[in-house]
DNA sequence: TCTATTTGACCCGGG
DNA sequence: TCCCGGGTCAAATAG
């Protein structure tokens, strides 16, 4: 097996086991792979370069590359909430509308693992060619505001969809050594995805600004619709990041910042149609006056702000919580991760050289891959150290 | 000249 | 009512 280094296994949770036999909360999982971020923030303003480059340009600086990696990390991130449209099946995808309000949020850790293909017929949508070529999210996006939250130890950045009309935002965490805190999307795209023209392509902002040069745009992925996207619903995705060593056969882990462990859930509630608040727009009048409060303006704009509005979150998961990993045989590598107590052994199926499919174990023993029905529960394979898990 | 980013000020909901 | 803090605006700035 060969492992692709630097690359971010994500984990989603789908939805929830609903197979008869199951009365225990154990999920459908489903995951995709990612590069793995490295580019450090650098706070420092007007860094930037705006001008996007051209595709294919980039193997130019390894900076450069590293930008776009992040970038092309939170690509994935949305990337793989179309994947998973189209994967599930009628009734997941049903199940999905019902969370759609809630925040999706997606946690990542690091792992080592390697083709950094990824899994990636599904996620051929976003990336197809190893090379790089950033695809970003597909989206093009404009920075509108950074903040250092409170909570958080990394500002928070604030992008809009450029796309006319369009109300879908994120806000995007990312750490000073480029690791992905956390990205969340509100709302949803109504419109496909901007054709991947080297010229006119926004920044994609990807990312604190000064990594949004480069970017080569990318969106070769089908259609797919985006519509589907940020209304995806969950809001227990967990990512982890497989770090590698190109042959070694186990993976081995590490966790570059201490990350942060903590998966948050939104309260979410299901209900909720997500319908996106229009947000009335109001010409506004201009606030930056004086001091003084004025009036308030008087435009009504409605904000996004509970959660169960369409968003999608990327949270770093501690590597901690991957207890253990081994190859088992010649395609497949198992690792043991603990994710809010559950205990997941996930199988990465390598043909190929090639990781061709991960399924998890809950801790209740059912067995669930990204392609099982519903309902359908394979054998569980069997974890060479499940004595202990 | 144009466009995107930076960044401090402002808005506004919640406590 | 005041304060806090997240989110947004928009002038200034940079490329
Ligand atoms: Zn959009």
């Amino acid at each position: 097996m060969v492992y692709c280094s630097d690359m971010f296994l994500f984990i989603n949770k789908t939805k929830d086991c609903q197979a008869e036999a199951c009365n225990k909360p154990c999920f459908c999982w489903r995951a995709f792979f990612t590069e793995k971020p490295k580019v450090l923030y650098k706070p420092m303003a007007k860094l930037a370069p705006r001008k996007p480059i051209p595709l294919l340009e980039n193997k130019g600086s390894a900076a450069s590359d590293q930008q776009r990696e992040i970038a092309e990390a939170e690509a994935r991130v949305q990337s793989a909430n179309e994947v998973k449209q189209h994967d599930f099946t009628a009734e997941c995808q049903q199940s999905l509308l019902a969370k759609s309000q809630q925040e999706k949020r997606i946690v990542n850790s690091t792992i080592v693992l390697e083709s950094t293909e990824e899994v990636a017929q599904s996620q051929s949508l976003i990336n197809t060619s190893t090379v790089d070529r950033p695809s970003y999210d597909g989206y093009n996006w404009r920075k509108y505001g950074q903040k250092q939250v409170k909570g958080s130890e990394y500002p928070r950045s604030y992008y809009k969809c450029t796309h006319l009309k369009c109300p879908v935002k994120k806000k995007v965490e990312r750490s000073y050594d480029g690791q992905i805190a956390e990205i969340v999307y509100r709302g949803e795209h109504n419109h496909p995805k901007p054709q991947p023209s080297k010229r006119n392509q926004p920044a994609i902002c990807s990312d604190t600004s000064k990594e949004t040069n480069k970017s080569a745009w990318s969106n070769q992925h089908p259609q797919t619709s985006e519509a589907y996207i940020c209304r995806t619903e969950n809001q227990n995705d967990v990512g982890l990041t497989i770090y590698s060593a190109s042959s070694s056969k186990v993976p081995c882990f590490y966790d570059p910042i201490g990350m942060h462990s903590s998966v948050r859930n939104p309260g979410d509630s299901a209900e909720g149609n997500k319908r996106l608040e229009a947000t009335c727009v109001e010409p506004k009048i201009k606030r930056r006056k004086i001091a003084g409060q004025s009036n308030g303006a008087e435009g009504c704009e409605g904000k996004f702000i509970s959660q169960n509005r369409d968003s999608q979150t990327l949270i770093p998961l501690t590597v901690k919580q991957i207890t253990e990993a081994f190859q088992s045989s010649d395609n497949k590598t198992n690792f043991l991760v603990d994710v809010n107590n559950v205990k997941l052994v996930g199988i990465l199926f390598n043909i190929a050289e090639r990781i061709t499919d991960i399924s998890f174990v809950v801790d209740d023993g059912c067995f669930r891959s990204r392609e099982s029905p519903e309902g359908e529960i394979p054998p569980v394979p069997e974890a060479p150290w499940s004595g202990g898990m």
